[in-house]
DNA sequence: TGTTTAATATCGTTA
DNA sequence: TAACGATGTTAAACA
C-alpha cells in the first residue's frame, strides 16, 4: 500500500510530466464556484487527465459526481495523514477539493493516444447527404444556401424547387415536435418578408410526432423521411465516389 | 502484466460480482446505436462501474470519447490475443465494443459508497445571502444581528422592518415544517419579553408544508420563498464583487 | 410511461 | 467574450 507522502509525490510528479492519474480511494469532495457542492466520506474513483482535467466517480452512473476542465491549477499535500488534492480556476473563478482518507490504489502513466474519432449520422450528416443528392428531398429540387442566418437561428437550407418556388427546409435527427413546425413557420414568415413570396416549408426527419404532424397539415409544412442512417449511407457512397474520381482524375 | 485470459476471467467476474473495473491499455472503440463512431488505435481508459455503465477516456477532455449507460449487458471475451469488451443495449438498441490491444493495467474493486451529494447553499450560505442583500426579505429591512442566543436555540436573524418594528427570522433549507413553525413563535415570545413589544414573525425557506402554512397563518407567521439556489447565485455575485473591490482597493 | 426542464451542462462555431 | 445550436446530450421533475 502505497503511503500518503510517496502518493502526494507520485501525483506531482505524474501532474507536472504530463502523465494520466488514476486514484481509488475513500474521500469527502468539496466544490465551490458556479455552483456549491458537499460530498461526503465515500469510496470514489478519481481521474486526473494529461491536460489537467478532474473527474470524480461514483461506482455508478455515467456523470461525475464532480469535475474540473481542463486547464486548472492543481496541488496535492498531506494534512492530519490524508492526502488532499486540489484543483483551482481562475475564469470562471472555481475550486474542487478533494480529501482523500484512504488510498486503495494509485495509478499514473503517460498515454499515447493520437487517433480520429469519427463519427456519422448526426444532424449535420444529414444535411451534408442532402447537399450531395438534393434529390432526396424533390425531383428538380436544388440547394441554394445552407445555415442562412435569420432572427432567431439558422435556416438549415434553403432551397429552390423544380418549378422556381423557394423552399425553407428544416433537418431533424430526431423525432420532430410541435417546436420544431413551429420554428420552421416562423423562419419561413422572415424568407417570406424578405422576398416577397411565400416559400414551401418541409421538415426532413426519421419520424414526426402525431400532434406535430396534425400541426404542420394545418399549417402546410411538408415532412420528408430520412433516417440519419440512410444519410450516413449516402454519405459514405459519395466518399467512394469522390475517392474514385480523384483517382481517376 | 496480466495476461489476456486472465484479464477476462477477472473482468467477468468482477462485472457479475458488481465490483468497479478500471483498464488502462491500447484499444480501438467502436460504437453503433443512436449514431455510429470509430475510434482508432491508441491508448486510453476504460471504466466499468457496479452498475455496468461504461467509459471510455482519452488522455484529455471532461467527456468519455465513448460510453454507455447503466443496465445494459456486458460480454467479455479473446479473440487473436486481443481482449474484447462489448456493451449492448436493447432499447434504445445500441453496442459499444472495445478492443483492446495491450493491458497497461487492470484492477477491480468493490466501491462503497453511501454519501449523500449535497449541492447548492447551507443554511448558513442562505443566512449569509441575506445579511449581503436583506431586501430578499422586503424593502427597508435592516439586519441587526445574527445567531442571536435565546432559550432553547439561536435565531438565525434579528432585524428591523421599514417602519421600525423588530422582526424574528427562521431560516430552512428546506420544507418548513409545523415543528418549524412552533419553534418561531418560541424565540419570538421571548424577544417579546425582553424587549417589551411583539415581534414580526418571518420564515424563509425555498417552501412549505400545508399543514405549516396554516398553522403560520392561524399565529402570524409570515412566509417568504427562497431557494437555496437563488441564495448560492447571490453569494456567488456577491464573492464576484468582493474580489473586484480587494483587487481594486 | 411520456414530456418538459435544468445542468457547475459541454463543445463547437461565429460575430 | 458572448451568443447560439447540437449533443449518442444526461438526469430529474412532472403529468
Amino acid at each position: 500500500m502505497t503511503s500518503v507522502e510517496e502518493a502526494v509525490r507520485e501525483i506531482m510528479l505524474a501532474v507536472s510530466a504530463g502523465r494520466f492519474v488514476v486514484v481509488l480511494g475513500e474521500m469527502e469532495v468539496v466544490y465551490e464556484g458556479r455552483s456549491l457542492s458537499w460530498l461526503g466520506k465515500g469510496e470514489r474513483l478519481v481521474i486526473i487527465k494529461q491536460d489537467k482535467s478532474v473527474l470524480v466517480h461514483r461506482p455508478t452512473g455515467y456523470e461525475p459526481v464532480n469535475w474540473q476542465p481542463s486547464g486548472s491549477h492543481i496541488e496535492a499535500w498531506t494534512e492530519d495523514g490524508k492526502l488532499i488534492i486540489v484543483s483551482t480556476r481562475t475564469s470562471p473563478p472555481e475550486m474542487l477539493k478533494i480529501t482523500i482518507t484512504r488510498i486503495i490504489h494509485l495509478f499514473t502513466h503517460e498515454l499515447r493516444d493520437e487517433a480520429i474519432f469519427q463519427m456519422h449520422a448526426r444532424e449535420e450528416d444529414m444535411k451534408q447527404a442532402i447537399i450531395a443528392n438534393p434529390s432526396l428531398i424533390e425531383d428538380g429540387f436544388r440547394v441554394v444556401e445552407s445555415e442562412r442566418k435569420v432572427r432567431g437561428g439558422y435556416i438549415d437550407i434553403l432551397g429552390v424547387d423544380r418549378e422556381g418556388r423557394m423552399v425553407v427546409i428544416e433537418i431533424k435527427r430526431e423525432s420532430v415536435g410541435v417546436g420544431d413546425v413551429d420554428q420552421l413557420v416562423r423562419y419561413s414568415a422572415q424568407i417570406e418578408e424578405e422576398f416577397g413570396s411565400k416559400p414551401r416549408q418541409i421538415i426532413i426527419a426519421p419520424m414526426i410526432t402525431s400532434k406535430a404532424a396534425r400541426k404542420a397539415r394545418i399549417l402546410g409544412v411538408e415532412f420528408r423521411q430520412l433516417s440519419p442512417r440512410r444519410a450516413q449511407e449516402i454519405i459514405r457512397k459519395r466518399k467512394g465516389l469522390d475517392r474514385f474520381l480523384s483517382e481517376e482524375g
